[in-house]
Formats: structure tokens, C-alpha cells, sequence
DNA sequence: GCACGATCAACGTC
DNA sequence: CGACGTTGATCGTG
């Protein structure tokens, strides 16, 4: 291991006057170097000469062309992946997510277009998972769960038969997370080999089993065509997710399919395909070569044989003949962690070619998939993130590709395509917080003892006992789930930086974009794909002192950069529900959190990527208590995890709260309130 | 109905 | 980092 390599430092103390480095020019200082923004939509403001490389020294582009927008051949405009909504159910529009703004257009063809498909689907499919299904359903009863009363995150109560065979977007998301927080926990349990009973690896398969075993899934009903809930775009980092939320359902075959009986006849039909780039199917935009199955390819001490034209092979021929719909789910090596596999959800394709090749001297059946016109862009656009990292194009309306002037060890982009604003208001970008003071929290500080990186389960290590014993992170970085406080390890510590116990101190992981909203202003986007308890950034900035509070207590209400940890939030669940696995009852509350101590951050005048996040009543982001000693004091910190996998270019949100102010005064006080825009369906009206 | 086998996995380890 | 071995789940088939 590299000792003290960057990546994985420390973030600077107070005292190192890195700020002086990071303070970013004023922003609005930039309005004169352009021209005056029309009307007229996106434009580029790039550099001349193409994008700039990754280790690249911001500047500013001084030297654009006036009036000669550079027009980039780009594909598509970069629009939040998940904006589409499937029309399958009325419960599926935008259950969950408030952050399709920018993207209106996709909606009405979309719809029409499933509309469409819905009405002209004429296969109907059989299968032994329909058999228990009850003819005659009280869909008015069943199709009101508990969740719908309360507010829409909260995952309590199981789920209904009906629920089970059709799902729609809250039920989907709601399936995820509750997969997503068993398989952190069993992934916690494994890295500590704290079970006693046999160790678990593969912790997905194993809750993967539990979910389905225990009826935390949907869409069982298979069928040809899209799938309620899940939308194009949406990412998952497992087969077997795939299989819960019954977008495909074979747990390792790449080609999924079911029998249609006709009168007399019956033949397999292929309903859904998982391509992987790596077994030579060729990926490009809208096209999709895919190789048949079978005949040992690629298996060691295995003869290779002809493929046989039978199972997923026949389906496809068969679907080839019918024309029939096909959900194309693509597997993609994921950048930030290559280990891994991310999977985009790319949409509906028909197969507009089939043919045998020769290969190792045996056949294999090869088949060309079209994407169906008219879907909003998945997997293409991930090719755009791709070319505009690697410097082959350039991100369309780019006016700085890095806003931290190199405070991160990732650049931010700043970017606006909808209109000419060059930027936000002046601000410092400082990547951490600032104490005027020195602050008092209770606790006395000191570190643990272990020498190279803490280890999971070690009983020894003291900052793993301030956590309840649990390393509160999985081996690859990911939160376990929620707690009141989480205690990471500090400067004083003398294991490594890159222990697994700073996961909030090691800075940015995902590349993310500023950019401008079409009505909420400036908003914050990732360019990687986040997956579910992903450290995104810290809120950053000056901690307002309560004491003087009274006297500074304007200054802060007016302030829409601050961060109070006193408001009141939303209750929500995220953490593994005991009950799933044998273990004694936790006591384990994820409703009444008590905030550890006041914490009050203004980001106004300095502050780092948070300040530009948005609020949603749906939020794809959470805020959780971190502390971590410094120079012999303990201090909290604010660190923002992702709720759910979160495509590429959707807006990052998180719930503001309430004040207890506003809250105690009612309705007197509600024009102080914000309206909010989320859009979300569980949407307050308001928010501040 | 039950067991079995084929299957474009995900890890850890070497 | 890539090949390999281990563990492993699903659904259709027999």
C-alpha cells in the first residue's frame, strides 16, 4: 500500500491556510468575459481546442471566440436518465423522484408510445409463478399499502400478492432499498465473520434469496414489454436485483423468456437479454450485436460445441419471427470501481437480424438488436459521459471544468445548456468545515490503536466500539445503515488514511457537475453512476455559533446556504430490517434519531459542492452525523449518502427540514416558507 | 411435484 | 490486474 498517498489523506486542518488557494475567483466575475447571454438555448462555452484532459489546471476560458459557439456533434442532451415514467400503472408516475426536471419533452412521446404498446401487446404469457395468482383480485383493497399513508420512503409492511405480480416505481424503489440495506447488513456480518453459523459470501445471492423467498419483490407477473416501475435508465450493480424487481428473471442466463401457448401451438418467447461487452457482443448507441448461448465458450476444460438452437436460442429466433418487444439491459464495467458491474436498463429493442457465425470452429447464433425510436436515452448517454471524460467531445454549455480550482481530488464541472448565466454568486469553495471558535463537544477524543487499517470485527479497536462493535462501512466503502452518530477514525488514529473507517474524509468519489436548473436555480449532478450508500460529499462550511444565535439569527434565516441539524426532517427507513434475519430483535429505531448535539453550517460565503444541492420531499440523498477527532477534539460532521443507485445526470436532493420556528408558528408564518418544486407525487408544497 | 442441470455471476485468491 | 476456483440461485425441463 502507498502510505499516505493523496487519494486518501486527511483533508487539510483548519490551519493549513489551503483557503487562500481555494478561493474561487468570484464567480459572477465571469459575466463580463461573455457575451450576453440570449435567449437562444445552449450554447457551448468550451474551451477552443476541445475539452480539457483530467489533470488539467483550471483557468478560466478567457479566450472563447465570441459568437462562435462551438456546435458539438453530440449525441444526446444530457437529460436526467431517469426522467422517463412507464405508463404501466398510474401509481408509477414519478412516485419517487423529483428530479426530472429538464426533461419534460421525453414525457408526452414516451407515454404515447407505451400507450401504445400497452394496448397492442397481443402475447399473453404463462408461467408457473402465475399459477398461485388469484383470478379475481380486490384491486381496491390490496392496491393501498400501508406506505401510501405515510410518507413515501417508509418501508414498513409487507407486500401484497398483488403487489408482487405488478409493480409500479415506489414499489420498485421500495424493493431495492429494502434488498440494498439486507445486503449491506450481510456484507457487514461477513467482513466481521461475526456469523455463527456458516460464513456468508456472495452476500447478494444470499439476500437475493432472502427477498424472494420472503416476497420482497415484484413484477413476478412476466410478461412481454416494459415493466411498471422500473424506467429507462434505471442502474443496478446486481443480477440478481434484476430478477427482485422482475425485469429479468434468470439469475446468471443472459437471455430471459417465457412459453406462449397458442391454440395448438406453444414456443418460448424472448422477453428480456443482459448483454455483457466482454462476450464479444458489439455495443454501439442503438445497436446491439448479441451472441446466442450454449456451446461452452469461454469455459476452461470444456470442448466448445456447436450452439444448439434451443432455450434462449430458440426464443430469439422465435422473437426474431414474431417482432416482438425486448427489454435490453446492458452490462457496463464500472469506472469507478472496475471490480464491479453496473447495469443500465436501456430500454425496449426488437431483433432485426439473426445469423450463425463461425467461431473456434464451431457455430454460434448471432443476433442484431434495434432500439425502438422514441425512448429517452440510457446507455447512450453513459457513451457521451464517457467521451467527455476521456477529452473525445466536449460537454455541451461547460463554463468551468473544475469550480474547486483543485480543493478536490476530483474536478466539478460547472455547466448550464438552458440559459446564459455564467455561473453562481461569489463563494469560496472550501471542501471542509471552518470554526470560528473552538467548539466543545462532551465526548473527550482520542483514536484507536490499530496499526495498518482498523479491521472489521477486530474487538480491540476502539473506534469500531464507539460503533456498537459494527464497522459502520462495507469493504468497498458503502454505509450499513443509519445511526444516530458514526464514529470515524481521526488524525490522531495511527492507522493508515486509506483505512476503511474515514470513508467521509477522503473526499469526492463520483465526477460531479453545478449546473443549472430550468427553475430552481443551480442543482448538483453526477457523472458516475452512485450506487445505494455511497459517500457523496460533506456539507461544508462556517459552523454558526448558537450562542450568539439570537444576534446572528437574521443573518441565518435568510441565509439558503445553511445547513440546521436542529429542523425537523422526515422520518425515514433505510437500515435492514432485523426481522429477516434470524438475529435478537434490535431495538433499532430509525424514526426518532436524536441529532448528538446542534449543529448549525452557512455555506453562503464558503462551502463546497452541498451548498448546491436541492431540496426534494422525494430525495435521493440523505444527511448523516459523523465525528472524527481534530487536534484532540471531536467534531461533528455532515455527510451526505445516496438513498438508492443514482444514474448518471440525475439531480442529487435532499430533504431541508423544516424550521421549528415556522413549524411552532404555523400557518402565520408559511409565506416564509418556499414553495417547493420538486415535483415529486408526496410532494409537502413547501419547504424551509 | 421434485430433482436436476444449464446458465454472458460475484467474490476471493493466486 | 487477469485468470481461476468457489459458492451459488433461478427457472425450465424431464
Amino acid at each position: 500500500m502507498e502510505a499516505g498517498s493523496g487519494y486518501n489523506s486527511v483533508p487539510p486542518s483548519t490551519s493549513f491556510d489551503k483557503s487562500r488557494v481555494l478561493d474561487v475567483k468570484p464567480l459572477r466575475s465571469l459575466k463580463p468575459v461573455f457575451p450576453s447571454a440570449s435567449e437562444t438555448p445552449p450554447f457551448v462555452c468550451g474551451p477552443p481546442n476541445g475539452p480539457f484532459p483530467s489533470g488539467f489546471t483550471p483557468f478560466y476560458p478567457f479566450s472563447v471566440p465570441k459568437g462562435s459557439p462551438m456546435q458539438m456533434p453530440m449525441g444526446p442532451i444530457p437529460t436526467p436518465l431517469r426522467a422517463f415514467r412507464s405508463t404501466q400503472s398510474p401509481e408509477s408516475s414519478r412516485a419517487f423522484d423529483g428530479d426530472d426536471g429538464p426533461s419534460m419533452e421525453m414525457d408526452g412521446s414516451a407515454d404515447g408510445y407505451f400507450d401504445g404498446q400497452k394496448r397492442g401487446a397481443p402475447l399473453r404469457g404463462s408461467s408457473s409463478s402465475q399459477r398461485k395468482t388469484p383470478k379475481n383480485r380486490d384491486t381496491k383493497s390490496s392496491l393501498s399499502y400501508a406506505a401510501r399513508k405515510g410518507s413515501g420512503t417508509v418501508f414498513v409492511g409487507d407486500i401484497s400478492q398483488v403487489d408482487r405480480d405488478d409493480g409500479n416505481r415506489e414499489l420498485v424503489n421500495r424493493v431495492l432499498m429494502r434488498f440494498d440495506a439486507l445486503r449491506r447488513r450481510l456484507s457487514q456480518m461477513e467482513d466481521a465473520k461475526e456469523l455463527s453459523n456458516g460464513i456468508i459470501k456472495r452476500a447478494d445471492l444470499k439476500a437475493g434469496n432472502l427477498s424472494m423467498s420472503k416476497g420482497i419483490r415484484t413484477n413476478m407477473r412476466r410478461k412481454i414489454g416494459a415493466v411498471s416501475g422500473v424506467e429507462i435508465g434505471d442502474i443496478f450493480f446486481f443480477r440478481i436485483e434484476l430478477c427482485v424487481v422482475g425485469l429479468h428473471a434468470p439469475s446468471m442466463s443472459g437471455i430471459d423468456y417465457l412459453i406462449v401457448r397458442d391454440a395448438l401451438d406453444q414456443e418460448p418467447v424472448a422477453v428480456s437479454i443482459v448483454s455483457s461487452a466482454e462476450y464479444g457482443d458489439v455495443e454501439d448507441g442503438d445497436i446491439l450485436i448479441y451472441s446466442g448461448q450454449g456451446g461452452n465458450f469461454g469455459k476452461k476444460d470444456k470442448q466448445a460445441t456447436d450452439q444448439k438452437l434451443e432455450r434462449g436460442n430458440l426464443a430469439l429466433e422465435r422473437s426474431f419471427r414474431r417482432g416482438n418487444e425486448i427489454r435490453v439491459v446492458r452490462g457496463i464495467k464500472d469506472a469507478v470501481n472496475p471490480s464491479s458491474k453496473v447495469y443500465v436498463y436501456d430500454g425496449l429493442y426488437k431483433i432485426q437480424e439473426s445469423w450463425t457465425e463461425r467461431k473456434s470452429g464451431c457455430n454460434i447464433f448471432k443476433y442484431k438488436f434495434v432500439r425502438m425510436p422514441g425512448q429517452p436515452v440510457a446507455f447512450a448517454a453513459w457513451k457521451s459521459i464517457q467521451k467527455w471524460k476521456e477529452g473525445f467531445s466536449s460537454r455541451v454549455g461547460l463554463i468551468l471544468p473544475d469550480l474547486t480550482s483543485g480543493a478536490e481530488n476530483i474536478p466539478v464541472s460547472l455547466v448550464n445548456d438552458v440559459d446564459g448565466e455564467k455561473g453562481p454568486a461569489h463563494f469560496i469553495y472550501f471542501p471542509s468545515l471552518k470554526y470560528s471558535k473552538s467548539f466543545d463537544l462532551t465526548q473527550p477524543s482520542f483514536g484507536c490503536n490499530c496499526r495498518n487499517a482498523c479491521q472489521p470485527g477486530d474487538p480491540d479497536c476502539s473506534c469500531i466500539r464507539k460503533n456498537e462493535g459494527d464497522f459502520p462501512y462495507t469493504s468497498n466503502g458503502v454505509l450499513v445503515g443509519r445511526k444516530p452518530l458514526i464514529h470515524e477514525c481521526g488524525p490522531t488514529c495511527p492507522c493508515f488514511p486509506n483505512c476503511k473507517n474515514r470513508v467521509s474524509q477522503s473526499g469526492l468519489k463520483a465526477h460531479l457537475e453545478v449546473f443549472k436548473t430550468t427553475d430552481r436555480g443551480w442543482g448538483l449532478r453526477s457523472w458516475d453512476p452512485i450506487r445505494a450508500g455511497t459517500f457523496i460529499c460533506e456539507y461544508a462550511g462556517e459552523v454558526i455559533d448558537k450562542v450568539k444565535g439570537k444576534q446572528g439569527g437574521e443573518e441565518v434565516e435568510n441565509d439558503e446556504y445553511v445547513f440546521d441539524t436542529t429542523r425537523v426532517y422526515n422520518s425515514f427507513k433505510w437500515n435492514y430490517e432485523p426481522g429477516l434475519l434470524e438475529e435478537e430483535s434490535s431495538n433499532d429505531s430509525e424514526e426518532e434519531y436524536k441529532i448528538p448535539s446542534p449543529l448549525v453550517i452557512s455555506a453562503k460565503n464558503m462551502g463546497n459542492v452541498a451548498r448546491f444541492m436541492n431540496h426534494s420531499c422525494s430525495p435521493n440523498v440523505f444527511w448523516q452525523p459523523v465525528l472524527y477527532e481534530h487536534n484532540n477534539q471531536s467534531f461533528l460532521h455532515i455527510a451526505f449518502f445516496a438513498i438508492r443507485h443514482i444514474p448518471p445526470m440525475t439531480e442529487l436532493t435532499y430533504d431541508y427540514g423544516i424550521a421549528r420556528s415556522n413549524e411552532a408558528e404555523g400557518n402565520s408564518t408559511l409565506n416564509r416558507k418556499k414553495k417547493c418544486l420538486c415535483g415529486s407525487s408526496n410532494c409537502h408544497g413547501y419547504f424551509g
